[in-house]
DNA sequence: TTGTGATGATTAAACGATTAATCAAGGATT
DNA sequence: AATCCTTGATTAATCGTTTAATCATCACAA
């Protein structure tokens, strides 16, 4: 691998003089400086990594951990975060918490011990992970304390459930699969408080057996909002093998507009996130952090948008009037 | 931080002493390895990475190149590499082809300027990556000359069909959506050689429009073989809105065992592809190169295995009756 | 007593880049 | 003509770790 000593050897002058030349911090003549940077440039010269991470104490690396790399929201996450990092000079390190709160420290100790910058951290829910000695931005939910950057789960709950109210429908149910979890809380009580007062809701959080989609709408439920797609998938599907169809007699929203949400036949209405920005501003975030900045950005929270597809429509008036008439 | 010099300040002795007791390496009493190791780990000590890469040149880092950060099956493949790169002290450092045999090589010199050791590569199709300066390892399909790791997707095709045959479907569509895919068309290719002489077939790419179920059905098609699980989801979904009972009337096969086959009901039977042996076998010819091993590992192709779920079953007789009754 | 070996530690150089300090030489100013 | 400033380059030190080479001690054997 070539190197500033030899480009300095092959064209007689000083390692100071070659590196002053490329970087273009010392004073170089303008001969020199073309010299140089064509000597370099045949060579096929690339700046060591590790020698300039020595001297200058940056990596220009940062590291990303994930509760869980499989989950389906994070392509989207780490595609976000990689364009980012890039445009700002830095690249990103993956580490898996391994889903358990020891491997989420472990996986911190890991990137540190490889000399990143920063971390970039997605806590596993109802962890506290450890501190580590350099920045890090948390991305979590806004009742976070140390939240960097959220997305705004509630606000994304409101607008489904306002799309809804629209569409006319009364009777609504709410679907979620974790009661413990966090976002999917902050997403049900953001539907809730849309429709309090506006409509009849329940909340179901389907554990070994799932709601029986038929008695429901025999009962007058006309739409399901829930808290992920793969969650509206199942009720899509599920619903259509009980002989509803939808959205003619039960509307469906999801959340985090997944690949599948436009594959599936009705494709899925759903409340995307918008991962770009979410991105952009915990790097921005973390780089403020990492350069000391003065006045760095103030944790944020990024709002959410509504998708409506084909698994959506009107609250069907018969399913109405059943309702009305029923005990 | 702390650093060897630290601890060898501290104790009296040279670093040269704190390295060879902290490595093990050169002559050291037992009390002084006890000493330092004690001193280290009070003081937090972690050796820097920069010193240690600029050293040896080894900077314990795999770049990883895919063309599409986004597309599902990624997320499987990125945590199986992480977890075999781990276990053989490598960090993984992600880059994105965006799409483009441009982006591509530009990812490629990223990672060589961030300095890994080495590269895992899974190319963009019909892309010829520029060769790094490093070691690197390709994981595509059998017939490309440059691979190192491939996943048998020719097997996973027949493996679909010879289920399909088994469960007594004698007229098949075979569905992909890509006819430029390589995959794709190894997958169906696998397929065709399987059901050539057992069974009635024909392949269509869905481009604009998506071929019309309920009319394939009555000319007698029982069961549907698609190249991945969104494909699948497609076909059952649609075919459920035309009236079609998965698997009464419709077996379907998918490729990839995402997470939304288990999501949607009927379940989906899919042909899954072992990406932890995948990941396994390019880390372990990744690693081998980078160490200049003697005998590398050759380059190998991984079988896939049968996932059957609740979207297949019997060929249905009625069906069967009707294409024999049909003109 | 002298030489030999083993043991345990130190010295010094090296990896590659950066940067403060220094120096030489020429041009301009008084 | 002596001084000063500017320009363009070099020297040398530094970041933290590794490692070959060296050295000092002491034990033991001849």
């Amino acid at each position: 691998m070539p190197s500033q000593k030899q480009i300095a050897r092959e064209l007689g002058v000083s390692v100071a003089t070659v590196s002053n030349a490329l970087t273009g911090k010392g004073r170089v003549s303008q001969d020199v400086v073309d010299l140089v940077t064509e000597r370099a440039a045949q060579l096929g010269y690339t700046p060591s990594a590790a020698g300039r991470a020595l001297k200058t104490g940056r990596s220009g690396i940062l590291g990303l951990v994930m509760p869980d790399i499989t989950h389906p929201v994070f392509p989207d996450f780490a595609q976000g975060l990689e364009i980012e990092a890039d445009a700002r000079g830095y690249g990103i390190l993956i580490a898996n918490g391994r889903g358990t709160e020891a491997g989420q420290d472990n996986a911190i100790r890991q990137l540190i011990k490889r000399g990143v910058d920063g971390i970039i951290m997605i806590p596993r829910r109802g962890t506290r992970p450890q501190v580590p000695p350099v920045p890090m931005a948390t991305i979590s939910i806004a009742s976070d304390p140390r939240f960097a950057v959220a997305a705004n789960h509630r606000q994304g709950g409101k607008l489904a459930a306002q799309a809804i109210l629209q569409l006319g429908h009364r009777s609504i149910l709410l679907l979620g699969d974790d009661s413990h979890s966090p976002v999917q809380i902050d997403r049900i009580e953001g539907m809730a408080e849309a429709l309090e007062g506006q409509a009849e809701f329940q909340v179901q959080w389907t554990g070994d057996h799932f709601p029986d989609l038929a008695d429901l709408h025999a009962t007058g439920v006309t739409a399901v909002l829930t808290v992920s797609d793969l969650l509206a998938l199942r009720v899509v599907t599920e619903a259509s093998q009980s002989g509803l169809r939808c959205p003619d007699d039960l509307s469906v929203i999801g959340f985090d507009n997944l690949p599948l949400s436009t594959a599936v036949r009705p494709t899925l209405s759903t409340i995307v996130p918008d991962t770009a920005e979410l991105a952009k501003r915990a790097i921005a975030y973390l780089d403020a952090a990492i350069r000391d900045d003065q006045d760095p950005p103030a944790p944020s929270v990024v709002d959410m948008t509504l998708r409506l597809r084909d698994s959506t429509g009107p609250a069907p008036q018969t399913a109405t009037q059943h309702r009305r008439t029923s005990p």
